[in-house]
DNA sequence: TTACTATATTCATTTACAGTTATATAACTA
DNA sequence: TAGTTATATAACTGTAAATGAATATAGTAA
């Protein structure tokens, strides 16, 4: 009863089996009985994971014959990209949040005491 | 009664209103009442956030009194950039694998023609 | 002690989704 | 045409998790 909302990409990428699929799909365009092949999934678990990625927008398909071709399309993860930005600094010089503030207290406390 | 399984940072990252209380936290470290000053989430959904926050290993916590500070640990984050990584490339020429694929196998076939 | 503040947890309800089996549909082949 | 292949969908079951209300816990202050 309730509007249909489609996938959105961080969701989308929370199940693991999803991300192998988009990795098999990143590395060359695959039919659905190649993803069954090189998954351990029945063909209809794939079928409906590569649902969730086309409402995701992350593969597009062309039909060829009874063959469905399967591509990544990177786009939304531009979306992950963005987000992850600003924290990226961060994990580089590999401090906490917290052990920075601490460090930048005190050092604010000691030049207050100064 | 089967095992704990602690949040993973894919799924941690998939809920929105997570996603926010992260970007919260990364620009300073923030009691549980500043989250809920700044989010329109009851202070209980802002606990219940934090504690799966904290099963993903995105943040840190400090009590200090009957506070509670909570701090970034963008360290899980890395997981996420190494996982992005191949396809980061591929977003930046913004040329979607099936029309690389078409544009190949026409050239290919072109050549083939020859 | 009591009252108050900050935070966490429990409980009940609902929703979303993963996996399976069975079936439907469409394209191909003989 | 019938049979087979490739894929999708429906119905079902089980489970994780989102939400809201009520309660519990722990620290603080009087």
């Amino acid at each position: 009863m309730g509007i249909f909302m489609p996938m959105d990409t961080f969701t989308a990428l929370a199940e693991p089996n999803r991300r192998r699929l988009l990795e098999a799909i990143r590395q060359e365009p695959c039919t659905v009985n190649m993803l069954v092949t090189r998954s351990d999934l029945s063909q209809p678990a794939v079928s409906k994971h590569l649902k969730y990625l086309r409402e995701a927008n992350l593969v597009v398909v062309k039909p060829d014959g009874q063959k469905r071709w399967y591509a990544l399309n990177p786009t939304p993860l531009e979306e992950i990209e963005k987000f992850l930005e600003p924290y990226r600094q961060l994990f580089l010089n590999r401090l906490s949040a917290l052990e920075q503030h601490l460090d930048l207290t005190s050092q604010t406390e000691t030049n207050e005491a100064d």
